[in-house]
DNA sequence: ATGTTCTTGTGATCTCCTTCACAAGCGAGA
DNA sequence: TCTCGCTTGTGAAGGAGATCACAAGAACAT
């Protein structure tokens, strides 16, 4: 049905769905693509746009079905089955994730978590037991889990993703703040704090030496 | 000097910077177009149009000198100023964020926690006395808050947000899953770890489905 | 000096995403 | 049944960012 679908449509889905499940949760029944558009930060025609790629799933003059929208949705993402996901590094990050409740609720189900240091082994956190690292591939094998979170200092992120997906995760979600290989095929998406900072910073730096440009700036 | 730099440029810078630290730190002097691609994702030729936008800091024939590029690279991006960032609302992420000892060094500095939640009020966390609300305003304008990290509950998000940009913040970055609504001229960015996840199901099944078809795929 | 080799900086091109604009379609009301 | 108002779905146009390809320049060896 689709070709290739880029990123930045796949991230407006997740919008959608995300306002979706809320709309649902107040039993509106009907949305419009501006309705939509507006509450995701994006335009009428973009929803629509990105919707037509999967279907028509609207009613014409009416707008959509808020309930059987975001059924469609998560079917799109890939999300009416449970995945499994792993946690690699159990500090600051990974305590955080670990605790985090709404994961379970999104069909995320944390599965295990893994830390190099002797200290934390056997501790539990938010119902997960903390395994060494030595239990990595059995422990994937025996549960299926297929995402791998990235939790560690910099120094072991491309190891623990490589011997992640070796042991068959097919995708890594990456905390630490260095590029990652995995081979291709495995998807892989990047969190880091402090690129975000910095983009603000940079965005507020820009703004402020735009208005110090005289104001009937030329050009 | 720079017109408009998207913000997919202003990622890339962030990630060259990030690499070319590292680089620093290990007194490599001098690195290629190609060797920052390799080891930021991107190719050599972006590199060097990414660059290009805000002048020209290479010596034909043999790259960019590692700790000048970085300083250019901090100046362009507004981080040879020091940053105040607030944290609103000490859950789970809040207190993970508390504890990260990375922002210090890269610039920015926690001045402030905010919680809602009476018996949180006092406690310190990674240093910083957790405030009440109605102190928001008056610690914004005492330390000079420029940056809001806004890790409430979804309900109380965009009350923060406003609350925060009224008070003097220029930037908000946002954990909570909802789109929030800044007054322009406001820098925005957010996170959202099951946003993330989601989009690596979706590859990771859209890739399946592609691999189910007949091998000889009809276009 | 001169030639060789390497890498930058950048106009031109290409590709992909977004925006536009409108026909098609649905429901309600007369 | 016909008309009117509203909203979808989509081909076409437009724009923005990524890629290409090459001249310009820097060091080094001869």
């Amino acid at each position: 049905m689709a070709r290739k679908i880029s990123d930045s449509t796949v991230r407006r889905l997740s919008r959608y769905l995300r306002r979706l499940r809320a709309l649902d949760r107040r039993d509106q029944e009907v949305v419009s693509s501006r309705g939509l558009a507006e509450s995701t930060g994006t335009t009428a025609a973009q929803v629509r746009k990105d919707l037509s790629h999967f279907g028509s799933f609207g009613k014409r003059g009416q707008g959509y079905d808020v309930h059987d929208l975001r059924v469609q949705l998560e079917e799109i993402l890939g999300l009416t089955r449970r995945w499994s996901v792993a946690v690699l590094g159990v500090g600051k990050i990974g305590s955080a994730l670990l605790g985090y409740g709404l994961f379970r609720q999104r069909g995320f189900d944390v599965a295990a978590a893994f830390d190099a240091d002797p200290a934390k082994i056997g501790l539990e956190l938010g119902g997960i037991r903390i395994q060494p690292l030595s239990e990595l591939e059995q422990t994937f094998s025996d549960r299926g889990v297929s995402i791998a979170i990235i939790a560690t200092p910099v120094e072991a992120a491309q190891e623990m993703a490589t011997r992640a997906v070796r042991a068959g995760a097919s995708a890594v979600l990456n905390f630490a703040p260095v590029k990652l290989d995995v081979p291709p095929g495995v998807a892989m998406r990047e969190m880091d704090v402090t690129l975000e900072l910095e983009g603000l910073c940079y965005m507020v730096t820009a703004a402020g030496q735009a208005a110090d440009r005289p104001p009937d700036g030329n050009e």
